[in-house]
DNA sequence: CTATATGA
DNA sequence: TCATATAGG
């Protein structure tokens, strides 16, 4: 979920559609939690089922995960999966909330099914999406058969994708959300897919990977610092306090910041009162100061053929012909990266 | 979401 | 070669 209203405040001009190739060279730090819940939700047959293997286990992340990696490194995009590790106390109403909401879709998908509503089911299927800790695993040992590098969080993926990116552990981190610019992501790359066609109602729209640089989106809102972001998001309504401040959108989030200064100020004078499910202060503590490791690498490997063949065709039921293409993909990408003197993979 | 088949 | 439809597991 994330801060999606505060999206609607950063202006076109701190934005930068790119495409793919122009990422070349790049290292990105992907919250993979991000991606694989991306792939459960597009990656369905038309009546809603995920796709399976012959014993019934989910493979829609395994197949959107092994692609479209395949194709980021062809880009010559060096991609580092970011996992969530314990999310923060401070979630935990917020994650009991969903819960209960997919509980509620869950009912609905079945009463649906039981009528014979197809559409219903389908629509109500893309609401009972869980990424499970089995599929977490299932990912990690797919990338570690590709040889792509892959970090456990100790607790927000996007803030410990924001601390790599801030230390210049790669370039910058990619995610839908974004949190990573409030957890301290100088850059944040969204859309960052091949196929970048999404479905808008009926049509499809093109939707390139776009660059978000944090410098850029203060100067554009003048704000002083990324404290103030973090405090205007926390007005509009963080994974946090979802619901943020009843009758404050982005243009009035933005002026009370712009006046008051801080957050602490505001509440103080014009927030006088407001109820908060948590406190918004230690809301804005784990904005600015949140859990992170430097126990990491970011380290490419050569593909291990053999496992990644275990995995996807005899585990779950790739069509051996597809995964033996992709890997040969992945293979001339590799190679490609590791002989240009620019820049190595390895 | 992405690969692949299909057919202009 | 390209756009569009459909399968993938």
């Amino acid at each position: 979920m994330g801060v999606t209203e505060l999206g609607k405040l950063i202006p076109q001009d701190a934005r930068r559609e790119v495409k793919l190739e122009q990422l070349s060279g790049r290292s990105v730090a992907l919250d993979a939690y991000n991606a694989l819940y991306q792939f459960l939700a597009s990656i369905r047959q038309p009546d809603g089922t995920p796709l399976m293997d012959s014993r019934g286990r989910v493979t829609s992340h395994l197949n959107g995960l092994f692609y479209r990696t395949i194709n980021l490194v062809e880009a010559g995009i060096r991609p580092v999966y970011v996992f969530d590790g314990k999310p923060p106390e401070l979630k935990r109403a917020e994650i009991e909330s969903r819960r209960a909401a997919k509980e509620k879709a869950r009912e609905q998908m079945e009463r649906a099914a039981a009528e014979g509503r197809a559409e219903d089911v389908a629509k109500y299927a893309k609401r009972v999406i869980y990424v499970t800790d089995q599929m977490a695993e299932d990912a990690k040992a797919l990338l570690t058969a590709m040889g792509i590098p892959w970090v456990q969080a100790p607790s927000e993926g996007e803030a410990q994708a924001a601390y790599m990116a801030a230390r210049g552990s790669v370039w910058g981190a990619g995610s839908q959300d974004y949190d990573s610019l409030l957890f301290g992501a100088p850059r944040l790359v969204r859309n960052l897919a091949v196929s970048s066609r999404r479905k808008v109602g009926e049509e499809y729209v093109e939707v390139p990977p776009e660059v978000i640089e944090l410098d850029k989106v203060l100067k554009a809102l003048k704000l002083k610092s990324r404290e103030q972001l973090v405090d205007i998001a926390i007005l509009l309504g963080t994974d946090y306090n979802p619901d943020g401040v009843p009758g404050v959108g982005p243009q009035k989030a933005l002026k009370i910041i712009l006046e008051q200064g801080s957050l602490e100020n505001a509440l103080k004078t014009v927030l006088k009162g407001v109820k908060w499910p948590v406190d918004p202060l230690e809301i804005k503590k784990i904005f600015l100061n949140p859990p992170a490791t430097d126990q990491y690498r970011v380290e490419f490997r050569e593909p291990d053929e053999a496992k990644v063949l275990e995995i996807l065709v005899e585990e779950h039921d790739f069509s051996r012909d597809r995964v033996e293409k992709g890997l040969e993909r992945l293979r001339r990408a590799l190679s490609k990266a590791k002989t240009s003197s620019l820049d190595s993979f390895f």
